[in-house]
DNA sequence: GCAAAAGTGTTCATCGTACACCCATGG
DNA sequence: CCATGGGTGTACGATGAACACTTTTGC
């Protein structure tokens, strides 16, 4: 206790939870989330959320981005990035008292290359549903699902969803991703209901046509492109309430 | 780095934003916050949120009410307290790396008896509103922004209101909760409107009326009083929207 | 009786869901 | 021209704000 300095007395670190969005067979697995494979002592062999020890002089919030960059190879200056919660129960590791700052992070699927860093086996991304809990190293079964409920309520009252999707994109896409977060019989629901509920970001030029058609052509008329220009910190100013929705057949 | 151990790398503390409702002149002033004035070397006879260091086999939640119980003398064992986020930006605290997990309590302003701990020159019960930021020791003025926001919010759309009252209240002690954390003019706000937003508890049995009247006679007809018997955790269905509310003069 | 506050019922605008219909593309 | 999905407008039921009215207390 010399020259007023306090003694350290845990260890402190970052995960992160990194959720995006990719092709599946069921809209549920198109949610998935990005888990390493442990290759050190300590829950060796486990799958893990990415993270590091917080240095000296760094924020969480570098931190994180640096678990990223060195744990998987993603460059995540831009990405939207939150503080999900602390979690530090004594006994969580079995290496000392480690106390860690989770946070959740959202990533366009666009061009995301992974590649594996010290420590770790292979990085994968896997579907948030279906994931047997007790797999996963430490406690980061709970830090998942807390994120996940996290992200759940923020698609109903922000407007996160877009952090989901690349600069363009259809309404169709953005409906993907309420249905895959929220509930697959979303992609149901009628279109003039769905694009109600974003009337006032049409009416306020948040969300802005850009005058082209999607060149995917699978079948079907092919859908306006659009572009998310407002601040994501925005919210909504009344929640969505599509739990409740109870939705027909496919129309026609 | 001996038997797989990690070394500390940073001290971990907790601090608590303790809220509650006591009587003041302007309804504003209703909603205080629990302050210490420090009595030590560093940020000395400064105003901070009570906290103290995280043991080594201590959860935060059990450091939380130890705090409230060593600085401030209040047996917190009961009360809601949940995690409201963690500051930890290299050169928050002058004494080395402090992360510190920050927490909200809420207490009803019963039986509540101050006495100052360790390392204490005084508490008090402070106005939330027009409090001046700089006065706060460390980044206890940013926690505090961080936590009037989050129970901003929660009044919304769940049940914590009742965690502010007693045992047994009048509705108009349950709406006073509500116009001196969200808005005054929420007093002037008709009785029908009011019963209905709690509509669903009347329904659900979990708001019951006791079948006695409130003995503390003003003037006018003496309120019901009601019991909350139901799960803190629970949240509305909607969410309240009295923002856009405008109210009339005070009928009559 | 009168003022003040508590409690009840009803009206009317607004919001959200459901539904009906038209448009654009591929085969 | 038909199947498929995108896009637009409208009708109807539910929600909630506004208002009128009754009840209970103190003075």
């Amino acid at each position: 206790m010399e020259s007023n300095q306090l003694t350290p007395n845990a260890v402190v670190a970052v995960d992160v939870v990194v959720f995006t969005l990719r092709p599946a067979q069921d809209i549920e697995d198109r949610w998935q989330v990005l888990l390493v494979r442990r290759d050190e002592p300590a829950f060796g062999n486990k799958l893990a959320l990415p993270g590091v020890l917080v240095r000296g002089d760094e924020t969480f919030d570098k931190a994180a981005r640096r678990a990223l960059q060195t744990k998987t190879g993603l460059d995540a200056r831009d990405w939207y990035l939150e503080q999900l919660g602390t979690f530090g129960d004594p006994g969580r590791d079995t290496r000392g008292r480690v106390v860690s700052v989770a946070h959740v992070a959202l990533v366009a699927s666009d061009d995301v290359e992974l590649a594996a860093g010290s420590g770790i086996q292979s990085i994968d991304w896997v579907p948030v549903r279906g994931l047997p809990a007790e797999t996963l190293a430490f406690d980061h079964a709970d830090m998942l699902r807390v994120a996940i409920n996290r992200i759940q309520a923020k698609l109903r009252y922000s407007w996160v969803a877009f952090q989901l999707l690349p600069d363009e994109f259809t309404l169709s896409a953005l409906r993907s991703v309420y249905s895959a977060i929220l509930d697959p019989s979303l992609e149901r629901l009628n279109t003039s209901n769905f694009r109600k509920a974003f009337s006032t970001l049409f009416a306020s030029k948040t969300l802005v046509s850009v005058g082209q058609r999607a060149s995917v052509g699978k079948v079907g008329r092919p859908g306006e492109l659009y572009r998310f220009v407002g601040p994501i910190t925005g919210t909504r100013t009344r929640e969505l309430r599509w739990d409740s929705v109870r939705f027909g057949a496919v129309g026609a």
